[in-house]
DNA sequence: TTTACAAAGATAGTATTACTATCAATTAAA
DNA sequence: TTTAATTGATAGTAATACTATCTTTGTAAA
């Protein structure tokens, strides 16, 4: 039995449903590679197109500019990535080993899931690391969220802000908390890369030490008085 | 007596040393009050040229193009911080009060200070929280970095980072705390202004619970026993 | 007082980007 | 078999991100 993983999109994120049709798998499947290769400033539409033997309004009949393609492909990561928080939780009786995994899954380097074979997973968290937060940081941040754009991102923060509660009912800023390991994730690990003076592991450069710092200050956090 | 601030800057952030000239200071001072009003991608140097009433050529002389021109206005804050910092935490005994101050100063809506003529300090305070990080998340980080035009930035982090370890010598993350601190200064407001779901305070919009949320976050992780 | 030289103004031009429009060919569904 | 949807092919436009050149202006040394 082989299990395919399809996310519903929000609808307003692309002008003709790129699963629907094989050119639309190739746009979603090799935008990733082009961004991934040389950054979001560089991609563009006509370089997409000749990759995969279209033309740009071949593109554009898909997506209404480069900008939602990026947020449809980082709200696809963001979708992806709950589920998978979901599967590895699930079977966890404990919240602090839940946060644990989660912590361990948003900061892990990805080995590609063979779960869908027009995404590669690991391009994709590695694109959503360095351009992520440009999806969001824009004029027009308002209007996008009117329309529900960054619903998986919101979801999967209250549900680590959830099992936060769970931990301990009483600490007072769970979604804060949850924002600042979701991003500081990414961040210090892009740090670590290539500014490695903004961080404790610049010579290491391992996944794990990110791992450890984030730990270190959820639980601290979480739990001031008891720890050792 | 009164006293203006200079900021030395690298000088392979610009071509020509802007602050030496009427149209160099012209460029800084409507670069900041454009980029502010309607956000860096809809900035260019041919709308900068129209404002002060040159052309897109004079910008040009000064500097090599729009990123560059990010950089050093974000640079220039990043300095213009660290003196801040360092004036208010000076006669200060307490690393722990320090601490505390310079959450105060990088969460805080800053009220146009008059020390400089040619720079609005809160409107550029404004630009860092939205688009500071484009300064960094781009392909060429490295070569950037390696021209040294993030030094400002990564002083003010080890600045931080010392007071940090004065607080308490044996804590294993002082640069990425310090690094986590800055961050989520600007993203906390942000997401609190823009994307209030991932706040606790979405509905109050008050500077003072992001201090509160970092005060907690910091003094957690330096303290894990000591506090209530 | 002339010379000269740096800064700025004026104008032009190019390659690329980010689109929009139109029409014909192909395929799939009714 | 007709119709409708999808794609391909081509063209075109306004704006962006530059580069180049030439002239004018102000200042400062000879």
């Amino acid at each position: 039995m082989e299990l395919s993983l399809q996310i519903k999109m929000n609808e307003k994120l692309f002008i003709r449903n790129p699963e629907e049709t094989e050119l639309g798998r190739e746009i979603i499947l090799h935008s990733i590679v082009l961004i991934h290769k040389a950054g979001f400033e560089s991609f563009t539409f006509k370089k997409l197109a000749e990759k995969i033997g279209t033309t740009e309004a071949g593109i554009y009949r898909y997506f209404e500019n480069k900008h939602r393609l990026l947020v449809y492909i980082v709200s696809w990561y963001w979708s992806w990535l709950e589920f998978k928080v979901m599967v590895h939780t699930n079977n966890i009786q404990s919240p602090e080993i839940k946060l644990k995994k989660i912590i361990e899954i948003l900061a892990t380097q990805v080995k590609d899931d063979v779960n869908t074979k027009h995404v590669d997973e690991r391009l994709l968290h590695e694109i959503v690391r360095m351009e992520g937060s440009k999806a969001y940081l824009t004029r027009h941040v308002t209007d996008d969220n009117k329309q529900r754009l960054f619903k998986p991102y919101k979801d999967l923060c209250a549900t680590i802000a959830a099992i936060i509660l769970e931990c301990n009912p009483k600490y007072k800023y769970p979604r804060s908390l949850s924002s600042t390991i979701i991003e500081m994730a990414h961040y210090q690990n892009f740090f670590m890369h290539n500014l490695p003076s903004l961080t404790d592991f610049g010579n290491v450069k391992d996944d794990r030490k990110v791992i450890g710092f984030l730990e270190d200050l959820v639980f601290a956090s979480l739990f001031p008085v008891k720890r050792k």
